[in-house]
DNA sequence: CTGAAAGCGCTTACAG
DNA sequence: CTGAAAGCGCTTACAG
């Protein structure tokens, strides 16, 4: 580790060159007005030649800037520690970022109780943050306030989930569709000519169903892609109760039955696998994400692939791209689908969510 | 963004309130001699009560310092491009942290050519930089410079391939016995009771046997420990001519062959794709890497998973790594195994490498 | 053992 | 429209 050479740099030298005062530099650096056009031309001419680009240490020191993140997602419920990863993440970023003056203002709602977002939301927009990060999980709700997070002009990311037509900064997470291929194509692989198959809904409330459906959607896709012609059975179930739960799914299940393998299109798969592993059912059984039930079920051989979509990444990401936008480093990708990871028996030791 | 309350704070505010200079301050901070006793207490009581944390921006600025990290891989041959993907890892990393006066000093050897190592590794020594990425993929010629390296105390980071008892800084790569497990599984689940599997080493160069042999180990010990006796042949290919390998591929196909699956392990999973398709063989084929050849495998049907290490961020995470123990950011882990993915037709669209 | 001063490269009032 | 000066929080000689 050596010092650089003690020539004059930057803005300094800029001045030297264009014979000015640093001020004058800084105002055209930085577009601002009040100087004329000719010292400007001079001053970008410089610039240009010697390939300047401004030291973001420097200029972060001296503009002593704060600026907060506000993040609105849901909490983790005792019945699935998914938000904890997306919260893993930002806190990553969050990390590696602070050090530029950027904090963060936490707000978790209850995903069984819609108030709870509107009341979370409705305080986090009295602290008028410079960036927001939103996991819009219920849709009218969410519209109403992205409406007037909108009209304050503050920078949006969706994570996880995505509204259509609402053009945030950026949206990261999955593709959902896609991601019902996926598992089609997994079963695809051991499916015989007589076998059957169930898709199976889980969720207590109706407004997350279209996710749910879009994956479902994917899943069948595949299978007309492909002119496999397979019998496919779906199940919407609300009440997820165990013992109800087990009647619902049994009855699909008869003594000569022909399902050979059951797609759950959510993190609800261990509940699935309970049931099937009690009664001996013999199928392969595909769900959704890391989550510490599931990656049992795994080990126990009851669930054989997880479909994952890095949630950690997502929060990591959404934080990586609002500190970008902010400070102007890098560009920004209005879509940002998350890789959709296969997780197995074999593979789930290395994987970091 | 607003302004910072503008009370003292940092190295001032401790001064003052210690009654001592900044440049006291800054002795004890950074555990330099020449402080007594009793002031260096002092200070650090203040220290612990404010919880200070130095402002990475102003101490980099000040120091002005410019560190070299040099980089020894293989470069990106015309029959496989897997090497600019951790290339690409590398320059992403970098581009977030030269503003903290990182520089690269890029070396590429030739995979075909010990001597080429041996030249750029000479050539790289005499530069001094501050850290080391290396890709060891000649054992014998990298232990000779892995000594020189310690010898003059750079800290190094293995990326793609450890080097037992060498302890870097950290390894960060692949789990080789392990992903030959996972592609054991995958084929596992569509295994009759009559299938056999083929293992397919091709290899020009011994050197990199031990690698490949790995991999078989992992994917023969599967099937050991789930007792399943399915016949494994294996083939050795030092000749990777096309029709040299086709001939000695059809050898193993005979007209009532009961191969199911083949399990090439290497990247070169394309070449024997070409050759199956040719003789339109009905087998299921596993292989290795993110490349172009193959991803149009998986496309066409003829490959249907590749596993994948992600290379791009083994080359991330080695720049990251450096830079963390250079400028004390956090901690570093001997050894990170990256994630095992599995790579289809239907997720290579959203997998990044 | 300790302090005062200059400086890193940029930004921000303020003065003219 | 332009300049001179102070300051961001830290580091580095240098003086004592």
């Amino acid at each position: 580790m050596r010092k650089k050479a003690p020539e004059l740099t930057g803005v300094k030298e800029i001045a030297r060159r264009a014979n000015v005062s640093i001020g004058t530099v800084d105002r055209v650096i930085h577009n601002r007005k009040g100087v004329s056009e000719q010292t400007r031309k001079k001053i970008n001419a410089i610039i240009e030649e010697l390939g300047y680009t401004p030291n973001t240490m420097a200029s972060l020191l001296a503009k002593k800037k704060v600026v907060t993140l506000a993040v609105l997602i849901p909490k983790a419920s005792p019945q699935t520690d998914y938000w904890t990863y997306p919260l893993d993440g930002i806190n990553v970023a969050h990390a590696e970022v602070k050090q530029f003056g950027i904090q963060l203002d936490l707000h978790f709602y209850d995903l069984n109780v819609k108030a709870s977002f509107r009341k979370e939301a409705e305080k986090l927009l009295q602290t008028k943050p410079d960036g927001l990060i939103l996991a819009p999980s219920f849709v009218d709700e969410s519209l109403e306030f992205i409406s007037k997070v909108k009209a304050s002009g503050i920078p949006m990311v969706f994570i996880n989930a995505d509204i259509p037509h609402q053009e945030p900064l950026s949206y990261i997470g999955p593709d959902l569709f896609q991601s019902g291929k996926l598992a089609a194509q997994l079963i695809s692989f051991m499916l015989g000519p007589q076998d059957e198959m169930l898709v199976v809904n889980m969720s207590t409330a109706l407004e997350n169903d279209h996710h749910l459906r879009r994956k479902e959607l994917g899943f069948r896709r595949y299978f007309e892609e492909h002119a496999i012609f397979n019998k496919i059975t779906t199940l919407d179930i609300k009440n997820t109760a165990a013992d109800a739960l087990e009647s619902t799914l049994l009855r699909h299940f008869p003594k000569q039955h022909h399902i050979r393998a059951v797609f759950v299109t959510n993190s609800r798969v261990s509940q699935v696998a309970q049931i099937i592993n009690k009664h001996n059912l013999d199928v392969l059984l595909v769900g959704y994400d890391f989550l510490k039930e599931n990656i049992r079920c795994l080990s126990n051989n009851t669930v054989h692939f997880l479909i994952c979509q890095r949630p950690k990444e997502q929060g990591y990401l959404a934080v990586m791209t609002l500190y970008r936008h902010l400070f102007n480093t890098g560009t920004v990708e209005p879509t940002v689908y998350m890789p959709i990871d296969i997780i197995t028996r074999e593979n789930f030791i290395f994987y970091k969510a």
